[in-house]
DNA sequence: TCCAGTTATGACAACGATGTCTGAATTGAG
DNA sequence: CTCAATTCAGACATCGTTGTCATAACTGGA
C-alpha cells in the first residue's frame, strides 16, 4: 500500500541504508548512486514516514510553538514567522495553545515532549515567563528560544524588541509636535511589556523636562473598554491632556471611540497614539499613529536561533518602527 | 532515559501488551489489573510515544487542519474550535497553512499525509473547493470534513452557515428600519460566499417589492480599501443610498472611514452594516451592526463529524445571528 | 607493488508501541 | 462434574526508518 524506503531501494538497486543516507544528506555516497536514488524517490513519489524517522533516529523533525492569550493577529504573525522558517528547514511546526494559568502546565508541556519527541520549542509571551515551564524544559535539556520574554534568563536564547525605547520614541514624537500634557494608559499588569512602555513614556518626559504627572496616567488592561474608561477619566480632568498615548491599539481604539462620542475632533482636539500596529490601527478613523512590532520577524528569527548549531546563548534585539498616521498632530493651542 | 511502556509493565508486574490494552481501553482486562497499570502510569508519569503508536498501529492520533488566506481572526477561531474538539478526543491537531494557488498543492497534501499518517483532515474555505485536493484525498480514501465549502460535494461531510439567509436577514433589517435605497458591496469574487450574500440581498429586496438597482451595487474584494472606494462611488450618486451593506466587516470599516471623512453622521445620515462580526466590528465607531458567523462552532462541529463513527455523509447547517449595534438606524427622511 | 587511509555500501539490530495468535483461567449450562 | 464459551494475559512479529558495525572498493604515497 504505502510506499516505503524499501520500495525506493528496490527501484534504485541499492540498500535501504543508502537511500537513508541520501535522504539525510550524509557524506560518502557516490554522485551517481545519489542520482539513482533521487530518481527513484521522484518516480515513486516517496515521502518518508515521520513516525519511523522519529522512532529510529535522534531527531523528530518537529518543533513546538507554545502560546497563550495574545490577540489573534499577534498569534497569527508568530505562527506565520515560525512556520516560514520551519518550512525552509524541512521540519514541522506543532502550534500548541496552552493555558499559563493551568496548575499542571509543566506536566502538560512534559507530556507534549514525551508524546511528540519534539526537537525544540519556541515560547511566545506570556508562556516565556512561566517559571514551571522553564524549569521543566531545563530539566529535560531540551532546546528552546523565547520570543519577547519579560524576565531575564541568561541560560537560553531569546529575541525581542525594545519596548522602552519604542514608548520613548512615541512620547518624543508627541512632544515634538508641541504636546506638553500627554495622557498615558498602562497595559495589562500581567504583561512585562506594560512596565517597560510605561517607563519609556516617563523617560521621554524626563528628558524633555516635562514633569511626570500621576493624574495623567491610568491603568488599563489591553482591551477596548479599559481604553474607553481611561479616556473618560482623563478628559474629565480640570486640565485635560492634549494627547493620549495608549499602550496598545485596542485601548487606543477605545480612546478614539470615546472622543468620537463627545464630538471631539482627532487629532485637532486630541491626538491619540497606539502601540503594536495591529490590523485595527489602519481600520479605524482616523488611522492610528502607532509602533510597529516586528512580530513575524521575531518569530522567524527565534526559529533560526533554535535551528542554529551553536550552543552559545544569543539575545537578539530587532528594530521597531514608529508609524505616523493621521491620529496625531499639533495641539490646537500650540 | 525515556519512560517506556516496558518500564510501566515492570512496575505494574504485567506484560507490555496488557499495558497497551489499558492505554487503549480495550476489553478483557480485569478491573484489578487495570488499576495496577494506571497507578504505574501515574507513578512514572508516562506518556506513550506518538511515533511508536503511529508506526505500529492503525491510528496516528493526529488530524490536519488545512487553511489559506482567511483573516487571522477567522483562522484563529477555526483553529480554536478544532483544537478544542481534538483535545477532548486525545488527538493532536496539525495546523497547516497552504497556498491554494500552488501548482503542486495536491502533491504537498499527499506528502503531508504520507509523512504524518494523519487519521483525517479538516478543510477550511477556500481549500474546501480546490478540486485537486479533493481528488487526492478521495484517491487515498482518507476521511475529511469541509468547513463552509462553496461547492457541493455529495461524497463527504461538511458544516456551513446559510449565507443567503444571513444577507437576507440583514437586508430585511435595513428595510424594516425604513430604508429604501440600500447600497451593497460584493465580496471577493474568488469566494463562493460572495455570490450567496449578494443573492440574499437581492432576495430580500424582491420580497419587499423594492427594485434591484445595479447602480447601488459595487464590486469589492473583502478589504478595507475596496470598501472605501465603493462608498465613494455610492455616495457620489445623484440619488445616494441611505444605507450601505458591505459583505464583510473590513469593507464596512472602509465605508465608515469614508463617511467620517465627509463629516457624515452614522447612522443619522448613513446606516452601515457589515458581515462576520470580527473583533473589528466592536472596535470601530460606531460599533457595527453585522452578522455573527458561528466560526468556532463550525470548526468544533467539523471535528466532531470527523471523529464520528458513521460512514454516513452529513451536511450540517449552523445558525447565524444578526447582531444589531449602533451603526444602523432609521433614515433621516423616514 | 603494497599498504594505510579514505570513500562507499550493506547487514542487522534497535526504536516503542500495536496486531495476531496462542493458551490459561474462569464462567455457566446441562 | 464436565465441557464449551468467554474472559484475561502474554509471546512474538511487525511497523519504517536510523545507528552501528563490518567490509569492499578505491585512493595516493613509499
Amino acid at each position: 500500500m504505502r510506499v516505503t524506503i524499501k520500495d525506493v531501494s528496490r527501484v534504485a538497486g541499492v540498500s535501504i541504508k543508502t537511500v537513508s543516507r541520501v535522504l539525510n544528506k550524509e557524506k560518502y555516497v557516490r554522485e551517481e548512486t545519489k542520482r539513482r536514488v533521487e530518481e527513484a524517490v521522484a518516480a515513486l513519489n516517496f515521502s518518508p514516514s515521520l513516525a519511523a524517522r522519529t522512532l529510529a533516529g535522534r531527531r523528530s523533525f518537529q518543533i513546538a510553538l507554545l502560546y497563550d492569550n495574545h490577540s489573534p493577529h499577534y498569534i497569527h504573525q508568530v505562527q506565520e514567522g515560525v512556520w516560514a522558517r520551519t518550512r525552509e528547514e524541512g521540519v514541522r511546526m506543532l502550534a500548541q495553545p496552552v493555558d499559563v494559568a493551568s496548575p499542571n502546565l509543566a506536566a502538560e508541556v512534559g507530556g507534549l515532549i514525551d508524546e511528540t519527541h519534539v526537537d525544540g520549542i519556541i515560547l511566545s509571551s506570556p508562556v516565556t515567563d512561566a517559571p514551571e515551564v522553564l524549569a521543566e524544559l531545563e530539566r529535560r535539556h531540551i532546546r528552546f528560544v523565547r520570543i519577547s520574554p519579560g524576565t531575564n534568563h541568561a541560560m537560553t536564547s531569546s529575541v525581542f524588541m525594545d519596548d522602552v525605547q519604542a514608548a520613548d520614541d512615541m512620547t518624543s514624537h508627541l512632544i515634538n509636535q508641541g504636546h506638553k500634557r500627554i495622557g498615558f494608559v498602562i497595559g495589562h499588569p500581567n504583561h512585562m511589556a506594560s512596565d517597560q512602555r510605561h517607563f519609556g513614556y516617563r523617560r521621554a518626559l524626563d528628558r524633555a523636562g516635562i514633569a511626570y504627572e500621576p493624574n495623567l496616567v491610568r491603568q488599563g488592561s489591553f482591551d477596548f473598554e479599559s481604553g474607553r474608561a481611561a479616556a473618560e477619566a482623563l478628559i474629565a480632568l480640570p486640565n485635560p491632556p492634549t494627547a493620549i498615548f495608549a499602550s496598545n491599539d485596542d485601548m487606543a481604539a477605545g480612546v478614539l471611540a470615546y472622543a468620537h462620542g463627545l464630538g471631539l475632533d482627532v487629532p485637532e482636539d486630541l491626538s491619540v497614539a497606539g502601540f503594536d500596529d495591529t490590523a485595527l490601527a489602519s481600520l479605524v478613523w482616523p488611522p492610528l499613529t502607532t509602533i510597529r512590532q516586528p512580530v513575524r520577524d521575531l518569530a522567524y528569527t527565534a526559529a533560526t536561533l533554535l535551528f542554529g548549531e551553536d550552543e552559545t546563548v544569543i539575545h537578539q534585539r530587532l528594530p521597531h518602527e514608529l508609524v505616523i498616521r493621521a491620529s496625531t498632530g499639533r495641539p490646537r493651542t500650540a
